[in-house]
DNA sequence: AATTAACACAACCGCAACTCA
DNA sequence: GTGAGTTGCGGTTGTGTTAAT
């Protein structure tokens, strides 16, 4: 088949949009519907490929689309979400209302991937490079936070097995799968929409409410025990804590953040500053992470992150 | 004040999946 | 079942802005 031609083998504009363009756009979408994008540019009398139009409306000039920072309990999802799915932008964009892929792929490339390398972590696996372990002392100095990824990773790993082992089992039309047929499908976007992702929810105001009048560092690490939280902690944790509180809550923090601390100290504004501490928060994870792990099987209901059919062999053989 | 570097984000490209005749 | 056409997605690049020298 012919690939459709690029817009510059057309003689078609390319580069930034002119108020004037989007004007035209959004009038004719707003009169007439995208349609067909293809179409849509002649129609609407623009020198643009239906390709840059459609991006241009879905990232920009949709109206329910937010504007602005993304917020702490945003950041949250993002990286909770990415632990889970990895680069699926659109996925994750899906649970963040008013926020398109393209805004949380490029947050995530410049702000977020940036703090993952500065506390030693893997962006892509959310592991650390020393994972896993080789020797005794390596064993032995395994972070909370590397655990907490790699039990991430492997639930990743395990669910997109399963769903692809039940994708060919029942080819396009179960029953259990929502009825759009489409790739959303994902077990783990259904997960967090499911009771888990509101017990996670519910979890979290419970403690947060808590760790205003305790210890921040034991009451964050029992909060992340969840996996949640950051933004949320972080802002009490600032809030109540004066200087001194701050520098003994960094006191416990590990190597990884003492690298984050020296070579971030040129972008330590408020905000940077909470969102790392905010990251660490996330990242961290007690030690007894299979008790975490267990978290889901007993609030899974009908859904079964780790079905007993699935075993390690069973997901060898499946991938 | 001029230049350079770093940053943020809009836009483009190519591929894969999907739809439909 | 097949292939042309269309759409959506993720990776990458380009461009404008701000900060540093």
């Amino acid at each position: 088949m012919g690939r459709a031609p690029c817009c510059d083998k057309q003689g078609l504009k390319r580069g930034p949009w002119t108020p004037e363009e989007d004007e035209i756009l959004v009038d004719y979408i707003r009169k007439n519907g995208h349609g067909s994008w293809r179409s849509l540019p002649k129609l609407a009398g623009l020198l643009r490929c239906g390709k840059s139009c459609r991006l241009r409306w879905t990232n920009y000039l949709r109206p329910d689309i937010k504007r602005g920072p993304f917020t702490l309990e945003e950041e949250k999802t993002i990286i909770q979400l990415h632990g889970i799915m990895g680069n699926r932008w659109a996925s994750i964009a899906a649970q963040l209302p008013g926020r398109t892929d393209n805004e949380i792929k490029n947050f995530w490339n410049t702000h977020l991937k940036k703090r993952f390398r500065s506390l030693g972590i893997n962006p892509h696996t959310h592991t650390s490079p020393s994972s896993p372990a080789s020797s005794p002392m390596q064993k032995s100095s395994t972070s909370p936070s590397t655990r907490h990824m790699t039990q991430w990773e492997s639930a990743r790993l395990e669910a997109e097995a399963r769903l692809s082992r039940e994708s060919y089992r029942f080819g396009s039309s179960q029953s259990d799968l929502p009825t759009s047929g489409k790739p959303d499908s994902d077990y783990f976007l259904r997960m967090w929409n499911s009771e888990v992702g509101e017990s996670f929810r519910r979890f979290q105001v419970r403690e947060t409410s808590l760790i205003t009048c305790q210890s921040p560092y034991s009451q964050a690490s029992s909060s992340t025990k969840l996996g949640l939280t950051s933004g949320m902690i972080n802002t009490e944790v600032k809030k109540e804590s004066d200087q001194h509180e701050e520098i003994d809550f960094r006191s416990c923090r590990s190597d990884a953040e003492d690298v984050m601390a020296g070579s971030d100290s040129s972008s330590s504004n408020e905000l940077d500053d909470s969102s790392d501490l905010s990251l660490q928060l996330l990242l961290d994870f007690p030690s007894n992470c299979d008790e975490e792990m267990n978290f889901f099987q007993g609030h899974l209901g009908n859904f079964s992150l780790f079905p007993n059919v699935l075993t390690e062999n069973s997901l060898n053989s499946s991938l």
